[in-house]
DNA sequence: GCAGACTTTGCGTGTTGCGCAAGTTTGCGC
DNA sequence: GCGCAAACTTGCGCAACACGCAAAGTCTGC
């Protein structure tokens, strides 16, 4: 998918990355209204114009790494196996993503209260929608793909896109709020379980 | 539900929809760029000040009208008989919504153009993605009222609020760019009947 | 009709988004 | 190696914006 990590092209990541984190964790300790893209470039170690050329607003910078995140799914769909049938293929593919999460190098303390943040928010609400919505459209080009359809004239891939967004949706404000604390990934299979989107 | 047209309170709706038409008006005839809050307040009859009283944004302005009609599904889902299936009348509420449009007395050449503005322009599709998601906040408490769960706690109301605003969406954007133009009842139909979400 | 609550409005202020034009770094061909 | 073109960063400036505050105007309940 992508193989050129071109010097160039990386340390742009960096920066856009360094960007990102820098606005959550401020934006977590001491809340949106108090952080001001001069304080998220200080602590990038980047000017305050250079944020302003990587996002637009305050609100993307902080929901970057969400768009990020999210975008990833396509991807983990077309690496399942073709013969799959497809709402399976979706779930093992969102399942995926999540999994890897905990995988990671960071165990995101912060990243709960970033996603937190941006659900509670108003101001970053739009932004965090606007990534799943980003990330639907790829997920839906991802299906119409692998069902030889046409994303830009069929309903179905749209629609299951969309299905499958709302599952990962409902199953995380789901999660954030249960009490006591249960699995994720046993929140979203659940979910992906409940919903059934018919073949054409 | 809302039996209180008070003089005051009806003079406001008055001025938060002659601003939000106003705003939306002027956004589509001259793009959202050239449009200025201050050139809102002229077209509505009120000074700047108000209109940023009203709405926190200029986003909000035009997102305001879309808003509004969206929380009316739940509304209508209310008013559905008790004994009808759940995903039924779901489906059936959806449907009253969007030809209660029809029936009114702007037939809206505006507004389609309106909701078409919201999901070209980035500095408004996070308006109205917010505006979808209250929607279908207020459609799974419906949902729970009517179940007998509690959309706080439980998975199940709010996966089918979250399911249906999906089928909603996927529907609005293949209907927007379907050539030639088909029914939006019956894509919004098909949508829903497409997917099916498991009870409890 | 009057007192209190709510709205509208103007003003002032800190922040933001972005165009523009340097200055700096990186990639690439030779 | 070497230099040039493209891409990136940065500072500056400006129009627009969000919002607090307080004065003036308007409605509601009694």
């Amino acid at each position: 998918m992508t193989e050129r990590p071109s010097l160039r092209e990386r340390r742009r990541q960096e920066t856009r990355s360094a960007i990102s984190w820098a606005a959550i964790r401020l934006a977590v300790e001491r809340g949106l209204a108090h952080v001001t893209i001069e304080d998220i470039a200080t602590e990038a170690g980047v000017s305050p114009r250079t944020v302003n050329n990587y996002f637009s607003s305050k609100a993307e910078a902080i929901a970057a790494r969400h768009h990020d995140r999210a975008q990833g799914i396509a991807d983990l769909l077309r690496a399942r196996p073709a013969g799959e049938p497809l709402w399976e293929a979706v779930t093992e593919a969102a399942l995926a993503r999540f999994e890897a999460d905990r995988a990671e190098s960071t165990p995101d303390p912060l990243w709960t209260q970033g996603v937190q943040l941006m659900i509670a928010e108003p101001a970053l609400q739009g932004e965090f929608q606007k990534a799943n919505v980003a990330a639907e459209i790829a997920l839906a080009q991802a299906i119409a793909d692998r069902t030889g359809t046409d994303a830009e004239r069929d309903l179905h891939p749209v629609l299951v896109a969309t299905a499958a967004g709302a599952a990962i949706r409902a199953a995380m404000v789901h999660w954030m709020r249960a009490e006591p604390p249960v699995s994720f990934s046993s929140v979203l299979r659940a979910a992906f379980g409940a919903v059934t989107v018919d073949l054409p």
